[in-house]
DNA sequence: AGCACGCCGACT
DNA sequence: GTCGGCGTGCTC
């Protein structure tokens, strides 16, 4: 009988949507080969350059020409780094978001495992040979300790050399059975789990006892079943208390937990707060950790010794081989959702892993999307909803500041001014939020109209104080502004609009006696600023807040008692149909700031239009009816939740380029499947920022009623187009679920 | 995506 | 004379 070749098929990490077909390394032998699992690492060749790529099959027939296949260069694990449910998801996310599978599976390792010459920590473990398998007891009568020894080898298969003296074994008793060839030591890179580990304490500190709605909630997801659970609660309403009890029963239970949250959330308090609670070891996951350190962590996540495992949404694909809850923390936040590459969103991977390992997935936040929302409604999701808040705090009252009756001070009203006043007179702390940066959105000539403009983009030039230069926020191009108007040469140039930079400075002067901290990109830029900030901010002194989104965000701010949101309108003017809703989560999420101590708070929303009904709404009925009536206009329009949206993106140096390329597309799009009301294409349409970075952007919408139908067709489209020359020449990418039609 | 090959323009 | 610009083609 003629030997049969072994052919692997291995996934590699280039943007070619195929496999790639490998002979076996030179010199293995059948026995081995046949043993090598998927998702083992291996290093090939690939045409000038050697790639790390990921077994995906094991065959003994060619579907490429035979002649042409090369030999792997290496195999690089001795087990499978992606395996099981990562796997799964791994291949899902290539399907679903278009993306190919190498590639999907290369961003779902840590940097360090992406090259060859990465591996995993090993550790000297020992284990018996074939022939100290096929023993029994009664040939070691002379040897006790060589009995215990192999005793010990045979109850847990591996003995990692580190734990030698917990199981009592001689190291001594260990060589000799080595010398005759009965046990054997080799370096495992990953030390087996201590399943003995499961009875032990998981809680270090008592539990805070939950209230009538947390108990409620918490009772939903007492299954250890598949299970979605919306957990809709405003800010200060205990959510995380609902999260760490759950935790907690999955350890007891000896599993592991898998805790996502948004990029800025991971702040050390999150992570501590659930060291303080846990006797078990938690690990965290996110780009500021360093390269070692995140290698030791995912590796501690792979093996099943970290118990919680915490991480920003790259960590949807770290490893848990014994997972029992997964929680996605604000999940309405948009860092879930990757925004190049893979544009995959982890909210969304977090369901269909919790499916794979048919566990409870817990989404929390006091604003839910209108997709989650709509999920809940449809009883999907399971819909919990806590309204009271945990201890005695109290909500915050809320009033709508109409400004165009207002006297306004760089933004700011007489009446935020004199309520400001009034707070840092009775000691306590006031926020004003501004969601822009630098001192002025723009720079204007008022006797010719010239404004500073980018170069390189289709905007304005933000002008900053702190050195006084013109920035573009799109591009990071940045110069010194003019001397005069390069278009009229009048001396006065206009700051237009108000900043971070410019609030502080105004609110400095008026609050002359009172510091003031400004919180933003630029200002917490240093190491521990923001620490330096939360330490000065404790003391509960009187002192004004002014910043950007960074304030919204997972920072806790116990003394602040009145929160001023200057621009509450500026959702209202951007084209994306979710301009909105993403306000609406933005003022509930900065009003979520004030008073969550004893004191009450008080939110002023400053507004152009305050007689908008979503605005009015909002303020009136509160987050869910707004979030609800959005999810009713989402449905008489057929956009997202209820339709399903894809996105072609294209962007060139050269603006024909990119929009012949999508014209090529909406014709392919048009054979495939012609338009209906249940298929409809537009485009293409220039992007919302048209020239960005010097390059011009265009985009296809598409939107489907059936998911499967968008999924069919988008594959067939991002074939057909792949075989077009001008594919080559042009940036493009394929957006499932966008987030955002910038 | 990389990387090589190949053909044309403007430099030491 | 070469250095280097990017169009084109290929990767098991």
């Amino acid at each position: 009988m003629a030997i049969q070749p072994f052919i692997f098929t291995v996934a590699l990490p280039t943007p070619l949507y195929r496999h790639f077909e490998y002979l076996a390394p030179l010199g293995l032998d059948t026995g081995i080969l046949e043993k090598i699992p998927h998702g083992v690492r291996v290093e090939v060749p690939f045409g000038q350059r050697t790639l790390v790529g990921f077994i995906t099959g094991i065959s003994h027939t060619a579907e490429y020409d035979a002649s042409k296949l090369k030999p792997i260069a290496r195999i690089l694990d001795s087990e499978p780094l992606i395996k099981g449910d990562v796997l799964a998801l791994c291949q899902f996310a290539a399907e679903y978001y278009q993306h190919p599978l190498g590639e999907v599976i290369t961003a779902a390792l840590p940097q360090v495992l992406r090259a060859a010459d990465g591996v995993l920590p090993t550790t000297k473990t020992w284990q018996l040979t074939t022939e100290g398998k096929g023993l029994n007891a009664e040939n070691f009568k002379r040897s006790p300790k060589q009995q215990a020894a192999w005793q010990a080898l045979i109850d847990h298969h591996t003995l990692a050399h580190s734990t030698l003296g917990t199981y009592r074994v001689s190291h001594d008793a260990l060589k000799a059975l080595t010398k005759k060839n009965l046990a054997e030591s080799v370096m495992l890179p990953s030390a087996p789990r201590d399943d003995s580990q499961h009875d032990q304490q998981v809680l270090k500190e008592t539990p805070l006892e939950l209230n009538t709605q947390q108990k409620v909630a918490l009772k939903a997801v007492q299954h250890n079943t598949f299970g979605c659970y919306l957990l809709e609660g405003t800010t200060g309403s205990g959510k995380t208390e609902v999260y760490l009890h759950a935790i907690a029963q999955a350890l007891q239970a000896g599993k592991q937990a898998l805790i996502l949250v948004p990029e800025i959330g991971l702040t050390p308090q999150t992570v501590s707060r659930f060291i303080a609670r846990f006797a078990v070891p938690v690990v965290e996951l996110h780009s500021s950790i360093a390269k070692g350190a995140r290698l030791e962590n995912w590796h501690a996540a792979f093996t099943g010794e970290a118990r919680i495992i915490i991480g920003t949404r790259l960590s949807v694909f770290a490893p848990a081989p014994n997972l029992g809850i997964m929680i996605v923390d604000e999940e309405h936040d948009l860092s879930f959702k990757q925004q190049d590459g893979l544009r995959y969103n982890a909210r969304d991977l977090a369901i269909m892993r919790a499916k794979y390992n048919n566990i409870p997935l817990i989404l929390g936040s006091a604003t839910p999307s209108i997709e989650s929302l709509h999920n809940a409604l449809n009883q999907r999701f399971h819909y919990m909803r806590i309204t009271e808040r945990a201890g005695s705090a109290k909500p915050p009252s809320i009033q709508l500041l109409d400004m165009r009756r207002e006297n306004v001070h760089a933004g700011i009203g007489q009446t935020s001014l004199d309520a400001i006043s009034a707070t840092l007179a009775r000691g306590e702390q006031a926020l004003v939020f501004i969601n822009r940066r630098g001192f002025a959105p723009a720079l204007l000539c008022q006797s010719c109209g010239w404004s500073a403009a980018c170069a390189r983009c289709d905007t304005r030039m933000t002008l900053h104080n702190q050195p006084r230069k013109l920035h573009c926020h799109h591009c990071g191009s940045q110069h010194y502004p003019p001397k005069h108007c390069p278009s009229c040469l009048n001396p006065e140039l206009t700051p237009l609009g108000q900043g971070t930079e410019r609030a502080e400075e105004v609110l400095q002067q008026s609050f002359a006696n009172y510091p003031v901290h400004r919180v933003d990109q630029d200002s917490m830029q240093r190491k521990n600023a923001m620490k330096e900030l939360n330490a000065k901010l404790e003391t509960g002194e009187p002192c004004l807040l002014v910043g950007t989104q960074m304030l919204a965000k997972g920072h806790h701010f116990p003394s602040v008692t009145l929160v001023i949101i200057v621009d509450a309108d500026q959702g209202l003017l951007s084209g994306d149909f979710r301009g909105i809703e993403r306000m609406g989560q933005q003022i509930v999420q900065v009003a979520g700031r004030a008073g969550r101590a004893n004191k009450p708070g008080t939110v002023l929303i400053q507004s152009y239009r305050p007689d908008h009904p979503a605005l009015n709404q909002l303020i009136h009925e509160g987050y869910s009816a707004f979030a609800k009536t959005l999810l009713e206009e989402r449905q008489h329009t057929h956009m997202p939740p209820i339709q399903f949206m894809a996105l072609i993106r294209a962007e060139s140096k050269r603006a024909d380029n990119a929009k012949q390329l999508l014209q090529i597309a909406m014709n392919t799009l048009c054979t495939l499947l012609p338009p209906s009301p249940t298929a409809q294409y537009i485009g293409p349409i220039p992007a919302f920022m048209e020239k960005r970075n010097d390059r011009y952007r265009y985009q296809l919408q598409l939107k489907f009623a059936h998911r499967a139908e968008r999924g069919h067709i988008v594959a067939q489209l991002r074939e057909q187009l792949n075989t077009d020359p001008l594919s080559k020449r042009v940036r493009w990418s394929i957006d499932i679920d966008p987030m955002d039609m910038g």
